[in-house]
DNA sequence: GATTTATGAGTGAGCACTCAGGCAGAATAA
DNA sequence: TTATTCTGCCTGAGTGCTCACTCATAAATC
């Protein structure tokens, strides 16, 4: 390799693509992403052969960076249900403090432009909440519900939680209580 | 008025429009929808000059026939409950019937497309469910939240229960109720 | 010196929207 | 009813713009 490629650039360009898509969506053009990073529009297609994989990195990031948030500690709580206050704590913590990443993966998953690869690579992290969930099924702790209706009913409580946290900060503790209340209360065997 | 326009066609378009968004996203091209409809590329441009003044009608139409379900029988239910359980029931059999319009609800209210007067006009039909809500919180039924909280909950809510019901018909019923009982749940006063 | 990255003007495709000419139908008069 | 006029719809090739992506040249690293 005579001149590698550089880690800082590939860096800037994902998210310089963060900031532009969550100001202007994901229409916004790759030139308005290369200027924000610094660089010329050819050299983004050096580091991502197209837009849409640029768009796929960038969900893995963001991903990544939310396994990062919600599975630290995770192990650590004992019961079913300290783990999943941790695990809805920390979603909806972590999309009030990063509304860019949250914003911009919320329009990936509507956007039809990811590959089945990615969301099986964006999904591994969380595997150990599957695992646990479907454990507590067996046991008679959770209703028994196809596992994805547990994470459709989090997502979107945690959306609309996240939406009321942010409008009105000094309540945010207690709608993110009631919030999970609410989650709770719908997945629990009666 | 020399040569009226035909109401016929500004039908087909309207029709035409839903069946092609919901396929292939609102990015699609108005050379597709005026295909589908049956007439030339600039015709479309005469029942709506902008394909953003499509979009927006096509909300308003959408909106119409949702309300048209939502409150048909509303005003007969006596208790809070009943009222509710009625337009959830109501809600998710609309969905779950009409996949399209559902669809192309879902992306228009992520568009960043609709007029603020869109979306006042597209409220306007539910004003009376919110007219009891009020008054159901006054009354110490409802926890006292904001109305967007409510909606926002219950949009989130039925949005996944609509996903499961139609994955899922023979256990519709069941997931319905269960989704209305989480909802119920979520914002009755303890 | 060999090889790869960096640059940014250039390219071609796709799109919303236009427009000049043709035509349908409403209005009026006979 | 019929003829005539006239207004405004209908058509689809054309227009101008935007955008993802390319490529020849220059510069950087091995």
């Amino acid at each position: 390799m005579a001149r590698p490629k550089s880690e800082n650039k590939r860096v800037a360009i994902l998210s310089a693509a963060m900031q532009v898509f969550a100001k202007h969506g994901l229409a916004a053009p790759t030139a308005a992403i290369s200027k924000v990073a610094g660089v010329a529009e050819g050299t983004l297609f050096t580091y991502f052969h197209t837009k849409d994989d640029l768009v796929n990195a960038l969900y893995r990031e963001i991903k990544l960076q939310l396994a990062a948030a919600l599975m630290s500690g995770f192990a650590r709580k004992r019961d079913v249900r300290s783990k999943l206050q941790h695990v809805w704590d920390s979603y909806v913590n972590w999309g009030v403090a990063n509304p860019d990443p949250c914003k911009v993966l919320a329009q990936l998953l509507v956007s039809e432009k990811l590959t089945e690869e990615s969301k099986a690579v964006g999904f591994a992290p969380f595997s150990e909440i599957e695992v646990m969930a479907r454990d507590a099924v067996a046991r008679g702790l959770l209703r028994d519900l196809p596992m994805e209706f547990f994470t459709a009913i989090m997502e979107a409580l945690a959306g609309a939680t996240m939406e009321f946290m942010a409008r009105n900060p000094s309540s945010a503790a207690s709608f993110r209580q009631f919030g999970f209340e609410v989650f709770w209360s719908g997945i629990v065997a009666e």
